[in-house]
DNA sequence: TTAAAAGTTAACCATTTGATTAATTTATTT
DNA sequence: AAATAAATTAATCAAATGGTTAACTTTTAA
């Protein structure tokens, strides 16, 4: 039996992972995501992984190894699927932009992130984990805000610089990439509220589109009002 | 001693509740918002208000009860501190409105709720708990939904509708109205991602001010659009 | 003033919780 | 094939949890 014990409970390297292992994960992501970690508890994720309990200390040390764990396989699959159009933001970037340049970059980039979360597909199973973190961060937040918030909302900071003639740094900046972020947050975070609103409708691909355009008109008007 | 027990969960009325009662309520508005109701224990809940744990079945029956009481008068709060300028707006709504005029109501409700939410004052402190129930609803959402948000929701979606010359009661209008509502809610729900991308400095009362004038901006630019 | 009601307390209880253990089975290596 | 390591299991444990109880104090009302 491998002693995991002495492993640093923030675990970001991608390691061979058992496939009972990575049933305990795929619970954890579920389970953590609809319950919290307090709610959910060794028991529910035996049943749901069909692992015994003891299969939890045995892989992640606890209860909260397991929960890291989790995080740390939410955070790499974002990665992997936003890196490719996030490295190529950058390196536009790095090359220099005009403004107009500048919106369409952050109009393709903005895009890429309503396909990856709002729309249908293997990311939006992560929301719900991702949406409590931000609400209540525990130690796990570190993880996802080092390896991948930090990077995207440096690039919009330095599009919304370029585009509106001002300090990437400045703390106006900073709060504008966050209040244009939130928008796209609000229909994750706050989905009960929007379904209700929608007078209980399901929340169907139709809505999607119409979320996306909106998102993106806005952006649109509030951008292009510093290039007139 | 008072057999609560028939009281049913879903409790609004204003009753007369103690002083022991009270410290109860606040005690669970603090360490629910914080901590969950999970994460919540009741001899937490003990020690914090410096009442006899056996007081949280005495005076609500349950842990359950004392979070529903708690959002009840959290939302009680939210209701005294809201209504003035919501039935000012509605009063306007229903004796007719210019597209102007629309405009200027919208920014005028939405300087309150900023007012209200974003700048430090008594309702930041609910922040926590609303926050908590928009990404994972409990049964006391219903509280805080029937009571309070439909309300605002409806009347946003007129607004827009008359700015926009769309159907109040259409996808479009209720996606758009709860696009704008993110803004401000991304604020609040995702604080720690701001508070970190401000190199940790603590959000002041300047932040505030910024903010308050991004979301203005930001949903001044998209209606106007409409306008011209 | 006194009897009843309301409020308060510490001790206690049954469950649930996360984790350990030791025994057993399966897989790998020599 | 034998020996070693890894994986899996059921039984079990100590701690924590929400709630109950019965005794006691304070307040209210007659």
């Amino acid at each position: 039996m491998p002693d995991l014990h002495h492993i640093s409970h923030i675990q970001t390297e991608r390691i061979n992972e058992s496939a009972r292992a990575q049933s305990l994960i795929d619970a954890g992501i579920e389970l953590f995501g609809e319950y919290g970690i307090n709610g959910t508890t060794t028991r529910m994720l035996s049943k749901q992984s069909g692992a015994n309990s003891a299969a939890i200390p045995y892989y992640f040390g606890s209860k909260e190894g397991l929960y890291m764990a989790s995080m740390t396989h939410v955070v790499n699959d974002i990665l992997d699927m936003t890196s490719p159009f996030v490295n190529k933001v950058e390196q536009c970037l790095n090359e220099g932009l005009s403004k107009e340049d500048a919106l369409k970059e952050y109009q393709k980039m903005m895009e890429g992130f309503c396909a990856l979360f709002i729309e249908e597909n293997g990311l939006s199973r992560y929301t719900s984990l991702i949406c409590r973190e931000h609400v209540s961060p525990t130690e796990a937040y570190d993880i996802f805000y080092d390896r991948y918030y930090k990077r995207t909302q440096k690039i919009m900071c330095r599009l919304i610089g370029i585009i509106k003639n001002m300090d990437a740094h400045s703390d106006e900046v900073v709060i504008r990439a966050h209040a244009f972020f939130g928008q796209t947050l609000g229909f994750l975070t706050a989905r009960e509220a929007l379904t209700r609103s929608l007078k209980g409708k399901k929340i169907t691909l139709k809505h999607h589109s119409i979320m996306k355009k909106i998102i993106e008109d806005n952006i649109d008007s509030a951008l292009k009002e510093a290039m007139a």
